[in-house]
DNA sequence: CTTGCAACACTTTTT
DNA sequence: GTGTTGCAAG
């Protein structure tokens, strides 16, 4: 027996130390997945059945692939720089940027990202006058992105004569020769022409089918078909190959259908791949018996499943806690007074997460942890990648890497401001679109017509010869040299330098950050070049900043929670229309998959598990009454138990709503269903108010740290207060923005 | 050509 | 509540 599989339970380490064959792991939340994924890689280094250089593992996230290359390295106690572990995306990246020819792509060729793709589709709906309302562009990209995930071309698609999908076929068909002019390929590309590369150039396909004889997949309920595809033609079982995949996944926690994925695939595994050994891994070592218990009554009223059910040898531990909240800012109210509680019984080191089903909700949440002084740290939403300067500035990187690039031309061309105006834009656009090339080269051919008003030519001939100056520079530079180099002759730094408000000067910052991302992408690193950290801004998905303080709070969507544990976990919002969204209630297997993301939810939960359900909620600027989930329904009587809602109506209407004792006091029942009518109304922010402000009163920021009030102006609504920081100029802040805390 | 404001639509999840 | 678009004035 190997010792490094000696805390394995017998099924782990059957899955750690099988032979050389195909393998499905069925690996229930909790029932230590990674470790024996990690454990395996390291094993089969170990026992020289494969070198490093031979194996491939699929990871769901960048994130993920790191912490397993860490994990792995931790147990061998040496580095494993040979062995290729990353998503599809960027395992399909690294293969078409080494066989750019074979996929018939330009050497510098640009990752499209989602936003890219929308604004491109947009154009081209524009171009062949489809109507905005009979033709959303959502419309067209989800069929362009379903058939890429299905590895279908625009000529392989049959119209059968229905007049809407040969329109569909057209966008799609323009689509791709846009992105062929702008050297451009989008998510689903990177996938289906790898794929296609591979599947008709035998000679490559030979390389990596015998480079790659161990392959790993992890979240393998969460594979769409193409990728599938891309899978079996790599293990190259059809050719004879002698490669072993090992898929590892829980059908129970598919929750990305909406993205191509078919659990379809986990079921046919072991048809498709042969004489597959599986292993089913069911005991938990994360979650109380109580957690289980619920996890498994709420996912038993699916159909279709592999089927397995969690157990634990740990205790039962405390029963669920549900809790009806008056609204939104309620609930957000309870949690607050739930975490200090919390914190105040259990050790510093007890990791919290606030789940929620959609990103719109985390905003209450923050600002009532806000106002509590309750640190906390958001997960997904924005992405630094996706912040409007950052994308400028990624903008003239993407243009100077390739001219061809449209998106990122159209996208800087006029920022800062250089006096090219709309006009003289359309005439480019037209020429381009008539003489089918870029719009870089569409604005030098039309420079040399000398058509355009001198006006124009100047402003024109400024910029090209700035991009083409600084394409001459970067070559001898390395990424952050040229970033550098970028953001100060592009005056997109000085754009924002100049301006004097609050909101520029955190965009000067974030620029910076840009600048020290490049330079920790590695400088002497022969991969460190500029196409590829450009794709790095696009593939990385992690949060902002790894903002490391230890006590914080996590907040993310449930689709981001998967994965990871928490001692005290709060689902939030369970209630019909929000969880099941009502998107997806229309479809039973569309709710079947809600219900997946809920038993994903309840098994974050290591010790304790707090549900909680609001009966009035605002959204998009309306207030709805809320009924509790059906989810709710199905956790047994006997595993839950409903905190009364302490509530107490008059003191509530006066208590300020960062208060977190209004609680504790709990003699006053839920309200019934008839008292929903008159609705106790919470004040909507204490301090919004600069009269309530006081001179000299101290305050907290959350940004500028401690100051001191010098001066108000205005009332409720348009409100100033100045205050002088410690350390720092006196600022003027919008009242109702700047959220102050009272130190007084 | 740029700026500022008002009206407007859009809100599921993400590689 | 938020972000984008369209329009009129500078």
């Amino acid at each position: 027996m190997n010792d490094c599989a000696t805390r394995l339970n017998e099924r782990q380490q059957e899955a750690v130390t099988a032979k050389a064959q195909n393998m499905l792991v069925i690996a229930g939340a909790g029932s230590g997945k990674t470790n024996v994924l990690v454990n395996r890689i390291a094993y089969v280094i170990k026992t020289h059945d494969v070198s490093p250089n031979n194996i491939l593992a699929v990871t769901f996230t960048n994130k993920a692939a790191a912490e397993m290359r860490h994990r792995v390295e931790e147990i061998l106690n040496h580095p494993i720089t040979g062995m290729w572990i990353g998503t599809f995306h960027s395992l399909c990246h690294r293969i078409l940027r080494q066989h750019y020819e074979a996929a018939n792509l330009p050497k510098q060729f640009q990752i499209l990202d989602q936003d890219d793709q929308t604004k491109l589709i947009k154009k081209i709906h524009a171009a062949m006058n489809l109507d905005e309302e009979r033709w959303p562009a959502k419309k067209s990209q989800s069929f362009i992105n379903k058939n890429k995930d299905n590895g279908i071309t625009c000529d392989q698609i049959k119209s059968k004569g229905n007049p809407n999908t040969e329109t569909l076929i057209t966008v799609y068909r323009n689509y791709q020769a846009q992105c062929s002019i702008s050297g451009s390929v989008d998510f689903a590309d990177l996938i289906m022409r790898t794929y296609h590369m591979l599947a008709s150039n035998s000679e490559i396909r030979h390389h990596y089918q015998h480079k790659f004889n161990f392959l790993l997949v992890d979240e393998f309920q969460d594979i769409n078909n193409i990728q599938y595809m891309w899978l079996k033609l790599l293990a190259g079982a059809d050719e004879g190959s002698n490669s072993t995949v090992m898929a590892v996944g829980d059908d129970d926690q598919s929750i990305y259908s909406w993205r191509g994925a078919e659990i379809a695939h986990i079921m046919s595994f072991s048809k498709d791949f042969p004489n597959t050994k599986t292993i089913r891994l069911e005991q938990n070592y994360r979650s109380t018996g109580t957690i289980l218990a619920a996890a498994n009554a709420v996912i038993e009223n699916n159909n279709d499943r592999l089927g397995k059910s969690l157990w634990t040898e740990g205790n039962e531990g405390s029963p669920i806690y549900i809790y009806n909240s008056i609204n939104d800012i309620d609930e957000a109210i309870f949690i607050a007074s739930k975490i200090k509680e919390w914190k105040l019984e259990s050790s510093s080191n007890s990791k919290i997460a606030i789940l929620y089903r959609s990103n719109a909700q985390s905003r209450i949440i923050e600002d009532v942890l806000n106002r509590n002084q309750i640190p906390y740290r958001v997960y997904g939403g924005l992405r630094f990648f996706d912040r409007a300067e950052i994308k400028d500035a990624l903008g003239y990187m993407k243009l100077v890497n390739n001219t061809h690039d449209n998106a990122a031309y159209e996208r800087i061309i006029n920022q800062p401001t250089r006096g090219i105006g709309r006009q003289t834009l359309e005439q480019i656009r037209a020429y381009a679109n008539a003489a089918e090339v870029s719009l870089w080269q569409a604005t030098e051919e039309v420079l040399d017509t000398e058509e355009l008003t001198a006006r124009a030519t100047t402003s024109l001939r400024k910029f090209t010869d700035l991009i083409t100056s600084l394409k001459h520079e970067a070559e001898t530079l390395n990424v952050a040299e040229a970033a550098t180099l970028i953001l100060e002759q592009s005056g997109l730094i000085d754009l924002y330098r100049k301006d004097k408000k609050d909101t520029a000067q955190a965009k000067v910052e974030n620029l910076q950050e840009l600048l020290n991302a490049a330079e920790s992408f590695g400088n002497n690193d022969a991969e460190a070049t500029l196409a590829n950290f450009l794709a790095y801004s696009i593939l990385d998905t992690s949060a902002t900043k790894e903002d490391q303080s230890e006590n914080a709070i996590d907040l993310m969507t449930l689709h981001a929670a998967k994965g990871l544990e928490y001692n005290l976990v709060f689902l939030t919002g369970l209630e019909e229309g929000l969880f099941p969204h009502k998107m997806a209630m229309i479809e039973p297997n569309n709710v079947a998959e809600e219900r997946r993301l809920c038993y994903v939810g309840i098994t974050r939960a290591r010790e304790k598990l707090f549900i909680t359900h609001a009966s009035s909620r605002r959204m998009h600027g309306k207030t709805s009454f809320q009924s509790p989930s059906r989810f709710l329904h199905e956790i047994p009587a006997n595993l839950r138990q409903d905190i009364v809602n302490a509530a107490q109506a008059p003191r509530y209407a006066r208590e300020s709503y960062g208060s977190s004792n209004s609680f504790s006091s709990g003699s006053m029942s839920r309200p019934t269903s008839s008292s929903i009518g008159p609705k106790y109304k919470l004040p909507k922010e204490t301090n919004t108010n600069p009269n309530s402000y006081f001179l000299g009163q101290r305050v907290m920021h959350a940004k500028f740290g401690e100051g001191v009030v010098i001066n108000y102006e205005g009332d409720t609504s348009t409100g100033r207060v100045q205050i002088k920081f410690k350390g720092q100029d006196a600022k003027w802040l919008l009242a109702s923005y700047a959220k102050l805390q009272s130190l007084d």
